[in-house]
DNA sequence: TCAAAAGTGTTCTTATTACACCCATGG
DNA sequence: CCATGGGTGTAATAAGAACACTTTTGA
């Protein structure tokens, strides 16, 4: 104790390097799974399809920087997000070495109004399986977040973000067959869902659709915090393997 | 493309942070789950407990980092690592801002000579219910990786990494139990693991114990590795939820 | 011979799978 | 009246849960 002062090492003996945040928001419009890109104006990079992320300021912390940034190049605002993972290799960045946090989200698109500024000169949700070239590492970064993605479809319910207010069975079916890539049962699908008492029947009906009006549904939503907080396994995936298991997860985050 | 460097920013112009990795090392011993802490030599939190971790270098990829700060602290060669997740919080280191990256393992204790060295005077595995506090935030780092490990002994088989060579079926059960911090019922979990074909019968004894002695088992190789590849869904816990769903897993990282 | 842990099966219940036809609407 | 997607049930199989007694060893 008395030696506090002589043994402690000032940080700025230490390497130190800039780092950022990158956010990969992940939305669903009809049957497509998409993600909210942004065209660059900034060197390195310049016009190049990019994640919206940017540099981490003195007094933020990483999680209020992921916040700051995804509402500065894309206008999204008030979406959760939720740190994925950390890319630190000393080349990713072609100007020096750069460590960013990957956050992710899920979110419906409809719900937000997309408006490129700071260093996007165009925001725009991109189908996933068109994406095929991103500045940066980000490509890896989207492979990652994807990956956690569908193991979280597995362990939680989704959809509550991803879906508009009101939606079809059919719906649902889809956003679980994108997120999956897998083609589920209808009368399976509707059987598991409808028995896990987490949607409420609007008694209402698509209109000026040319076939039988769908009924419409919503997520009832204490019932859908709770399955979130519980994390219950959720798989509504079929005819994979033999050998699965009946499983039950017990914590919230994934 | 003709104003390339006038738009460039150069990297300077952004707050730079030192950053840390931090190791957390889980060892099974026993009936309980321990992890690996050094005690530290430097301020801050002289003479405390912490998650063996320090500062990485400029030319060194984040993964290396850890690789070679749990060597220098402790001994633990040839570890495998895997990244968890990033705290950055303004406040969490006492000098300053520093961010960490945390990593995780699993590693048979028999099978590692710990040395202490650098910032620690010593190295120690500690019982993971006895550890109430640690140095700066490694108490919710540690937290966060248990969780971790929790989720993934769901996913995953594990223990190839965490018991020795040959074990019993109880050593396995009571493995289990500690990470899942369950009881088990005896029958249905031999039953269980019996029927992946994931252990080979060694045809041989305990030898020394005052009761009938167990059969041991090693792995079975190649088909651990299948597993750990294909992520199973393996969940060997029982009693929780009548709301349990079939799960199987595609992902390989959790 | 006693204490301690090993080892072993069955029954009941619940969940998953595979599968095909009629219905309601708009054009 | 036709094309389109909506909506529905059952039977067979597989997996999980609950549960108690006998065996083998060393002390």
């Amino acid at each position: 104790m008395h030696n506090q002062k002589i043994t402690m090492l000032p940080l700025d003996d230490f390497f130190k390097s800039p780092f950022t945040v990158d956010n990969i928001i992940f939305g669903f419009d009809q049957d497509d799974l998409k993600v909210l890109l942004i065209k660059r104006k900034e060197d390195p990079f310049l016009n190049k399809w990019a994640l919206p992320g940017y540099f981490v300021k003195e007094n933020e912390n990483l999680d209020d920087a992921a916040v700051r940034v995804l509402e500065e190049l894309t206008g999204l605002k008030d979406v959760y997000l939720e740190q994925v993972s950390t890319f630190g290799n000393i080349d990713r960045h072609p100007s020096g070495r750069v460590i960013t946090v990957a956050y992710y989200s899920l979110v419906a698109i409809q719900d937000y109004n997309v408006i490129p500024s700071n260093i996007a000169s165009k925001a725009e949700w991109v189908k996933i399986k068109d994406i095929s070239e991103l500045s940066f590492d980000h490509l890896d970064i989207l492979q990652s977040c994807f990956q956690r993605l569908k193991r979280k479809v597995r362990v939680e319910p989704i959809g509550f973000e991803l879906l508009p207010a009101k939606f079809t069975l059919t719906d649902l079916q889809h956003l679980y067959e994108a997120i999956l890539e897998v083609k589920l049962d209808k009368r399976n699908f509707r059987k598991k869902i409808l028995s896990m008492d987490l949607l409420v029947d609007l008694e209402e009906v698509q209109e000026g659709v040319a076939h039988r009006p769908a009924r419409l549904y919503k997520f009832y939503e204490s019932k859908y915090e709770e399955f979130l907080a519980k994390g219950l396994v959720f798989d509504l995936s079929e005819g994979k393997s033999k050998q699965s298991k009946i499983s039950r997860s017990v914590d919230t985050d994934i």
